[in-house]
RNA sequence: GGGGCAGUAGGGUAGCCUGGUCCAUCCUAGAGCGUUUGGGACGCUUUGACGGCAGUUCGAAUCUGCCCUGCCCCA
């Protein structure tokens, strides 16, 4: 017997599920020529068009769009040392135009900073030109060493928003920083996606920053993806950059900035927090297609069925929902397969017998199935929406806060990490550090967590037993 | 960064060590025709490949070299 799950893996065996589910459910074609870049499907790139359209959202409150060169000159690019010891083991270098050599090279971003703020220096003259904040979606580039990795490790990075705010002062700049961790966590609640925010130790923050702040969430194999980080940058690259502001008394300031971002990992998450043995299972929210009309046509009541479909989708359509009519010749059990990997939320079954009884039958990507009168549909199908998607948060929250362990010695953060992520006290040192790092196999991610998940406590350091306070330990991606 | 395994049609595999035929093979793959359709339909016909570049050879999926790509494990 041929099982039901047809060939994709088992999803408790993640690694081989992500790398299936990626071209079966037609997110992403790992077979371009080039390592580390990839190609979007248009299914995949329907799901991303619909994730970004919520992001933009949340940015245009009060940032504004814009878009800024791809390449950057090597004499801009090499002027802040900490921002360049950070990246320049990873950039392309743009060094031949046609057959002659280039008099400055020209790299692909890696990120923006360098490309942005030299121009924010021509732009913000004086305390009215303040705060400015501005954003932009764009690829960059990173010549990854370690294994790439589709939509998670990337060589061209697709799609990357980054944000780049300015302010009067220091103050000014660490609230943003705050404004801006709360658009990512709206953010993630539409994606269904849970995520525990921390500030990153001082050896892993962005390079020219003062801190990182970061936004992650558990994978099912237990490793933890970094799906958004907030950097303060205080003035570092308003120094290196010369980016001043006239203050109401006259006087030159430097500015004091930030800068966050989200990638296409986002679109990862969603896939691997959702997803089960049959494909994909996406929120509503996101979904290309929210509805699928499944007809289901017998012999001589075709055209009928038929009929009784489009109206249906037509239906749907002018309530504002992303409906599709299923009309192939092909077996409604074969439809159902096809769209439950492609994680449409909701499936609408008509047939002769619901055309008899005036009804619809409504299947949700979780299973749950319901007859639903012909009348009031729209409002019907707007309601198991709802809640569909109010269960993947609850169900993914669980699936999250069973990954979380407290851990009091390094024999159970040795246990715990295997499982997930561990909440250990821990003094804050490097040398510490280290030393729960190479006993346990995993990192310390963050401290000052925040996660209603977490209660966070002071005790002993892990390590050494000195005074200590919690912090994350966990494999990562 | 280190190590290993692998690339054969849309997907999965055999063949390779030991070079050669008339034909690879399976599929939830493609095209066509017919009968079907409330959870992956069936029959018949048919299409299509050896990752790339060079080399050895009368002859290369198979041998040699280089390159590219993917996957797994370790740092």
């Amino acid at each position: 017997m041929e099982e039901d799950t047809g060939v994709l893996p088992r999803k408790d065996d993640f690694s081989q599920w992500y790398n299936e589910i990626l071209w079966r459910a037609e997110i992403m074609d790992v077979r371009y020529p080039v390592k580390g870049l990839y190609v979007w499907y248009p299914h995949g790139f329907a799901v991303r068009k619909r994730a970004y359209g919520i992001l933009r959202d949340l940015m245009d409150r009060d940032h504004a769009e814009t878009m800024f060169p791809l390449l950057i000159p090597e004499t801009e690019f090499m002027k802040e040392a900490t921002h360049i010891k950070g990246f320049e083991d990873e950039v392309y270098w743009v060094t031949h135009g046609g057959r002659n050599e280039l008099d400055v090279p020209l790299a692909l971003r890696p990120t923006s900073e360098t490309a942005i703020y030299p121009m924010y220096s021509l732009w913000i003259r004086s305390h009215t030109d303040l705060p400015l904040k501005l954003y932009q979606v764009v690829n960059t580039f990173r010549y990854e060493t370690k294994h790439t990795r589709p939509l998670i490790r990337l060589r061209e990075i697709t799609s990357f928003k980054e944000a780049h705010t300015v302010h009067a002062t220091r103050e000014e700049a660490a609230a943003q920083v705050e404004v801006a961790l709360g658009l990512y966590r709206e953010f993630y609640d539409s994606l269904r996606v849970p995520v525990i925010v921390s500030r990153r130790p001082a050896w892993d923050k962005f390079p020219g920053a003062d801190y990182t702040i970061a936004v992650d969430t558990v994978m099912p194999d237990g490793k933890t993806l970094q799906i958004g980080t907030v950097h303060m940058l205080g003035d570092h690259f308003s120094r290196t950059y010369d980016i001043t502001y006239e203050d109401a008394n006259g006087e030159q300031q430097y500015v004091y900035q930030t800068c966050y971002g989200i990638s296409e990992r986002s679109i990862a998450a969603v896939i691997s927090v959702h997803g089960d043995d049959r494909g994909l299972v996406l929120p509503p929210e996101v979904a290309p297609i929210e509805v699928v009309i499944v007809p289901i046509i017998v012999g001589k009541r075709r055209d009928e069925v038929l009929s009784a479909a489009s109206a249906l989708e037509e239906e749907f359509r002018k309530a504002g929902f992303a409906v599709k009519l299923d009309a192939r010749e092909m077996r409604p059990g074969a439809k159902y397969y096809h769209w439950e990997m492609r994680g449409v939320p909701l499936r609408i079954e008509v047939g002769p017998r619901d055309i008899d009884a005036n009804t619809v039958v409504a299947v949700t990507r979780s299973g749950k199935k319901t007859t639903l009168d012909r009348r009031g549909v729209v409002e019907g199908v707007c309601s198991i929406l709802a809640l569909f998607g109010e269960e993947l948060s609850q169900t993914a929250r669980q699936a999250m806060a069973g990954r979380i362990t407290v851990a009091a010695t390094l024999e159970e953060t040795a246990a715990a990490v295997k499982n997930g992520v561990a909440v250990v006290h821990w003094c804050g040192s490097q040398e510490c550090a280290e030393k729960i790092e190479a006993a346990v196999d995993a990192s310390i991610i963050g401290s000052d967590i925040r996660s209603d998940l977490i209660a966070v406590s002071d005790g002993p350091c892990v390590a050494c037993g000195g005074n200590g306070t919690s912090a994350l330990v966990a494999r990562t991606y």
